[in-house]
DNA sequence: TGCGACTCCTTACGCCGTAAAGTAACCTTG
DNA sequence: CAAGGTTACTTTACGGCGTAAGGAGTCGCA
C-alpha cells in the first residue's frame, strides 16, 4: 500500500548501492552479516511472500532479530532500493547488433519479462525517483545502446525507451499480479475469474449488449501454452502482440526520422 | 506495500460495485452514512495522503470511527475496488471519429492520463484481476470501439488495447509517483534530484564513460512546460513522444493487416 | 587492563486492519 | 402501546507492522 521510494538520508543511500564502503579495521565483535546476505535473504523473502514481507520475517531467515538488520541496513526503504537494484544485476547487458536493432530490443524486452516474472515485487518499487544503483543504469544502458544504433535524436529516444519500458512493466504486472493474487488467496486465476463472472452476469445480464465492443476484443483466440493459467496466458499472448505493434512504430520512426 | 486485489465474497463486491442493493424497509436506526458517502470521503483521503490512507482516517473524515465503516463495506480491499471504479467514472465514454481512430485514441489517452494525475492512487490498484465494476468496463469499452472501427480483428486489437493501456498507465505512474515522493517528504523533485546526483558524481566520477548511451538520451531536451517540476517535464515529453510511436504502430497494422 | 566502538538483543511505542461485544435507535408484531 | 428483533455505531482488544531506545556482550587498540 504504500509507495516505496527511498526517501532517507541520500549519501549512506547511494553509497550502500555502489557498495562504497571503507573496509578499514574496527573494533568490536566481527559482523555475522553483511549488507549482501541480508539482500538476498530479503529477495528469497518477497520472491515467496511478495512487497509485504517484513523485516521480521528477513531478520528470521537470517536467524536474526528484526533489529539485527538496521545495522547495516538504514531502514527498510533502503533495502527496498537494495533488492531492487541486485535484482536488476539478473538482466545482461549485452546485446549482439548483427541482425539489426530489432531482434535484439526483442530479447532485451524478453530478459526484463522474465526478470519481473521472477521477482514480481520489483515491479511495485517506485518508478519515478529511480533506484541510481549501478545495474538500473546497466540495464537502461543497454536498451539505450540497441536504440541510438537507429540513429535517432535523443528527443525521439526518451519516448521511445519510456514507451518499451512502459510496456514491458505494465504487460509484466499483469502476470505478476494475477500470480500473486492467486498465491495469496490460494485461489486460481480460473476460479477466481469464474466465480466473478458469475455473479456479474447475475447481477447485469445486459452486459454484451451495454459493451458490444468489448465483445468483440473477446473474439478469434487462439491458446498460446495450454500449460499456463488463463490470464496468464492472456498476458502472454498480449505481450507479444503488443510488443510487435510497439516497434513497429519504432520502425516507422527510423524509416523516416 | 500490499498488492491490493478484491479477495473477499465475491458476491458481495460485485453487488456494491454495480449498487445492486434490495433498497427494502428495515429495522434499525436511520444510517447516517451511506456507501456513496464513504467512497468520496475515501478517495478524498486518498488524494491527499495516497494509498496509505486508513480507515480510521476515513471514519474521521465523517465523524465516524473506522468500525463504522464496516457496516457498509467488507473491508479495505472492497473499499478501495469502489474508490477505483468510481475514479473511472470521471473518463469520458464516447469519443469521436469524425477524424478518424487516431484523435480519438489520442484523446482517450490524454483523459485517462489525467484522471491518473487527480488519483495517483488508483494506479497501485491492480490491474491483473480487474475490478470488474461498471465504469472500468465502460472506459475499456470506449477504448475498444475507438479501435474496433479499423477494422481489425480481435486478436491484433488485444495486444493493441493492451499496450495502450500499460503505456498510459507508466507513463502517469512515473510521475504520479515524482509527485507522491515529493509529497511525502516535502522535497521538491529538483531537490530530490540533486542530492542524490551530487552524491552519485562523488562516488562514482566515471559515470558517463561508464553509461555513454544514457548520456545519448539526455541530449537534445526541449522545455515543455516551463512552469512543470523537473521530473513531470520530462514525464510529459516521454508521453507525447512514446504515444505517438505507439500510434505510428498501430498506424501500420491498420495498413497492411 | 581498560576504554570505546561495534553487533545484536530486548523492550516498547504508535500505527495499521479488523474481530467481538456492547449500546442505543428504530420498525414490526402482539 | 409494550416487547422483541434488527440495525447503526461505539468501545475495546488482538496480532501484525516499522523502528526508536537502551542494554549486553565482543573485540581492537592504548
Amino acid at each position: 500500500m504504500v509507495v516505496y521510494a527511498g526517501q532517507g538520508d541520500p549519501r549512506r543511500s547511494i553509497e550502500l548501492l555502489w557498495r562504497a564502503s571503507a573496509a578499514e579495521k574496527r573494533p568490536g565483535p566481527k559482523p555475522g552479516l553483511s549488507v549482501d546476505a541480508i539482500v538476498d535473504a530479503a529477495i528469497e523473502v518477497a520472491d515467496e511472500q511478495g512487497m509485504a514481507f517484513s523485516m521480521r520475517a528477513v531478520g528470521e531467515r537470517l536467524g536474526r532479530t528484526a533489529m539485527a538488520l538496521y545495522t547495516y541496513v538504514p531502514g527498510k526503504n533502503e533495502l527496498v532500493d537494495l533488492m531492487y537494484d541486485r535484482a536488476m544485476a539478473e538482466v545482461p547487458t549485452s546485446y549482439d547488433l548483427g541482425e539489426g536493432w530489432r531482434p535484439a530490443v526483442t530479447r532485451w524486452a524478453h530478459d526484463m519479462w522474465e526478470c519481473y516474472r521472477r521477482h514480481p515485487w520489483v515491479l511495485q518499487v517506485s518508478q519515478a525517483r529511480p533506484v541510481l544503483g549501478p545495474h538500473e543504469f546497466a540495464v537502461t544502458e543497454a536498451l539505450a545502446a540497441i536504440l541510438v544504433s537507429t540513429g535517432l535524436p535523443g528527443r525521439r529516444l526518451r519516448g521511445i525507451v519510456g514507451a518499451i519500458n512502459y510496456f514491458v512493466r505494465g504487460a509484466a504486472q499483469t502476470v505478476a499480479e494475477a500470480r500473486a493474487a492467486g498465491g495469496a488467496t490460494g485461489q486460481a486465476d480460473e476460479e477466481w475469474w469464474y466465480a466473478r463472472s458469475a455473479v456479474l452476469i447475475e447481477v447485469e445480464p445486459d452486459l454484451e449488449k451495454k459493451f458490444p465492443m468489448l465483445h468483440v476484443l473477446e473474439q478469434d483466440r487462439e491458446p498460446v501454452d495450454p500449460e499456463l493459467p488463463y490470464l496468464e496466458n492472456d498476458a502472454v499472448e498480449n505481450f507479444r502482440g503488443g510488443l510487435k505493434v510497439l516497434l513497429d512504430g519504432v520502425e516507422g520512426a527510423v524509416a523516416k526520422p
